[in-house]
DNA sequence: GGGCCGTAGGCTT
DNA sequence: TTCCAAAGCCTACGGCCC
């Protein structure tokens, strides 16, 4: 039994549109005066009997049978479980606890509106207006005017026009945006020469020792800080100052528009500011994680985390039970992480939904193209490509493989690609995208000059669509920054060391690894049904029997790849004829019964922690594994 | 029992 | 009529191969 009880019934009754709440259910900063209960019919007119919404309706249940089969786990648990599991909280706590560090200060900058705002300062006939960036199908944020319709980032353009008929929308330009977010980083890099940029416009700082050296506060750095960005760019932007970074993020959005939060470095101070706020505050908890978190335990504020300790311990996982008792302590990343180098690169369309496989084989190719030139204007290669596929009615699936060299050429990613779009086909879909991960750095690899040849491909630019594609490549984006950091317990740069090193060792191996092994795959289904190799093979040495493709002396790597192509291309026609493929069955049919787990036997009281442990990153906090 | 692969899904801007 | 994005990171988990 748990704290089931007492949780509001959530239904929809006669006002339905109360109980989609699909988006938007989190604060947003310029929101404040808004007739949210209209804006929530509004919303729900416009969407309700769409695909769209359709899809977000299953997506709910489901949500809503994970909480039951959490509330089912929680209801098993006996009077051992739980004293059990308060022990284990109460370690937990006083570990973290003791890890507390309140000698740092850190500070959280976010642009006010930035793509609006950068919008306006180009064009200052937008000032004042109600302004949308994006498109009729979607808003990437909104000027505080306009905000104060209801209308905001995230939101379906056309759904925005009818909140505000006046809006006025303007389409993205990325360039503008990384040219202003360039300026904002030279202010921050003043104050900290380490600061971790999180996106285009938000960065952290660790301004403990400005605030040392200059003998000044954490508030007056900010108030300094923000003037000199509105200076040196013209832009507002707001800010926030506490003893880690979890915190500093939550408190620049509390006085958001051009406005700054300062909480002092004083233990009793974060317990009591953590005490009332709403978990949804705490970056890494969703809309999803909200919910269960409320229907299950009752939990709707940081400190109540504590309170509930045992439970989360009992029904999450140990990583996932350490975030949350580390919110409810209002624990953060205090340590500057590692620099951290990207993990993908990606790019993905949405379209008109179609289920013409020449006009999707037409897209895939252009995606092709554009992955290429993502990659090799970074110069990278990758070893796992990913097919992203949206069909018609919104459900997403991916399907991958991993190769045995590293790749980034076209055609090498066109063969890949394509293989895995026919094995879901036919298929009717509104979006594709292509990813490529377990990424190298072209220049690690003495094999160097890859692409050169293989691009003698169409050089066409395609038809750039509706708009919305990204390029926030540009500068040292150390994305989220996941505040684990390990303690400083082991010397300098202990944590990254591992991830990093791992990758760059690979990465040396890699040329080695690239025996004559014929088949690029490797994925063992391929391999198990080999042992009919197509005998492509290279005449005079340099031209290939197959497709006649030329590769001349120097280019010993293009050619081995290129035999991959051609094996790996019978190898998996034979495979795409007997439907290895469709995992994504057995899983559905795994769904369908809540999770193994049943609840915990009193014996193995640690098996019930086996149980489904629901996801949750470390963003921000402390975790420190001590490790 | 660890390590890798593939898939789904959560979260953020 | 149009009419719900793109890019990236992370965890969980089952299956497979040692
Ligand atoms: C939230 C969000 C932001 N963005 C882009 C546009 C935003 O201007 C930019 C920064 O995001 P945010 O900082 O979340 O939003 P904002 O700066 O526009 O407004 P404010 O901070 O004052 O609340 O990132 C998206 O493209 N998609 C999104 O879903
Ligand atoms: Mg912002």
């Amino acid at each position: 039994m748990s704290a089931a009880a007492g949780t509001p019934p959530e239904g929809g009754g006669d006002r339905p549109w109360q109980s989609y709440h699909t988006a938007y259910t989190n604060a947003k900063a310029g929101m404040e005066g808004v007739d949210k209960e209209k804006v929530q019919k509004v919303i729900y007119e416009m969407s309700k009997g769409s695909k769209y919404f359709e899809n977000e309706q299953r997506k709910e249940a489901v949500t809503k049978q994970k909480i039951e089969h959490l509330r089912a786990q929680c209801a098993a648990l006996t009077d051992n479980d739980i004293s059990h599991f308060q022990k284990v909280a109460e370690k937990k706590m006083l570990e973290l606890e003791a890890s507390r560090d309140l000698s740092k200060i850190w500070l959280h900058t976010d642009m006010d509106a930035f793509y609006a705002a950068v919008e306006t300062l180009e064009n200052p006939s937008l000032k004042g207006k109600p302004l949308a960036v994006g498109s009729m199908s979607m808003i990437a944020t909104a000027s505080y005017e306009a905000r104060k319709f209801g209308v905001r980032a995230a939101m379906p353009g056309f759904i925005g026009c009818k909140l505000c008929p006046g809006l006025v929308f303007v389409r993205p330009n990325f360039e503008r945006y990384t040219h202003y977010s360039e300026l904002t980083r030279k202010v921050f890099q003043r104050y900290d020469p380490n600061f971790i940029a999180t996106s285009l416009d938000e960065a952290y700082l660790n301004i403990t020792n400005v605030c040392i050296e200059r003998g000044i506060t954490g508030e007056e750095v900010a108030t300094e800080l923000r003037s000199a960005i509105y200076q040196e760019t013209g832009l507002t932007c707001s800010a926030g100052v506490a003893p880690n970074r979890m915190i500093a993020k939550v408190c620049s959005d509390i006085n958001k528009p051009n406005g700054q939060f300062i909480l002092p470095n004083d233990r009793e101070a974060v317990l009591t500011f953590v005490s009332t706020l709403p978990i949804r505050k705490i970056g890494g908890i969703g809309k999803v994680t909200e919910q269960m978190l409320r229907q299950v335990l009752g939990i709707s504020t940081c400190q109540e985390m504590l309170q509930k300790a045992a439970f989360l311990c009992a029904l999450f996982s140990e990583g996932s039970a350490d975030f949350f008792l580390s919110v409810g302590l209002g624990l953060g990343g205090t340590e500057t992480p590692e620099q951290r180098q990207r993990k993908s690169i990606s790019c993905e369309r949405t379209f008109a939904a179609t289920n013409d496989s020449s006009l999707l084989f037409e897209k895939l190719d252009s995606l092709a193209e554009n992955l290429t030139d993502d990659l090799q204007k970074e110069g990278l290669k990758g070893k796992t490509l990913t097919l992203k596929l949206k069909t018609a009615d919104f459900e997403v699936r991916t399907r991958a493989v991993t190769t045995r060299n590293y790749i980034n050429s076209k055609e090498d990613i066109l063969v890949y690609a394509t293989k895995l779009l026919k094995a879901e086909m036919p298929l009717s879909l509104r979006l594709m995208g292509l990813r490529m991960s377990q990424l190298h750095d072209e220049k690690d690899d003495p094999s160097t000059s890859t692409q050169k040849t293989l691009d003698i491909f169409f050089r066409s630019s395609n038809d750039q669509q509706d708009f919305f594609l990204h390029d926030e490549s540009c500068f040292i984006p150390e994305q989220r920054s996941f505040g684990n950091h390990s303690n400083e317990a082991v010397i300098s740069k202990p944590l990254g060391g591992t991830k990093l090193d791992d990758v760059s060792s690979s990465a040396k191996v890699a040329p080695a690894e690239k025996l004559n092994e014929p088949d690029n795959l490797i994925s063992p289904k391929a391999v198990a049904s080999s042992s009919k190799p197509d005998q492509q093979s290279w005449i005079d040495g340099y031209i290939c029997s197959i497709c006649g493709f030329e590769l001349p002396p120097g280019f010993e790597e293009e050619r081995l790849e290129h035999s991959d192509f051609h094996l790996a291309e019978t190898l998996q026609q034979e495979e795409a004829v007997d439907g290895t493929r469709h995992i994504s069955n057995e899983r559905l049919a795994d769904r369908e019964r809540p999770c193994s787990t049943t609840p915990t036997p009193k014996k193995k009281l640690k098996s019930s922690k086996e149980g489904k442990h629901i996801p949750i990153d470390a963003f921000f906090t402390k975790c420190n594994k001590n490790l």
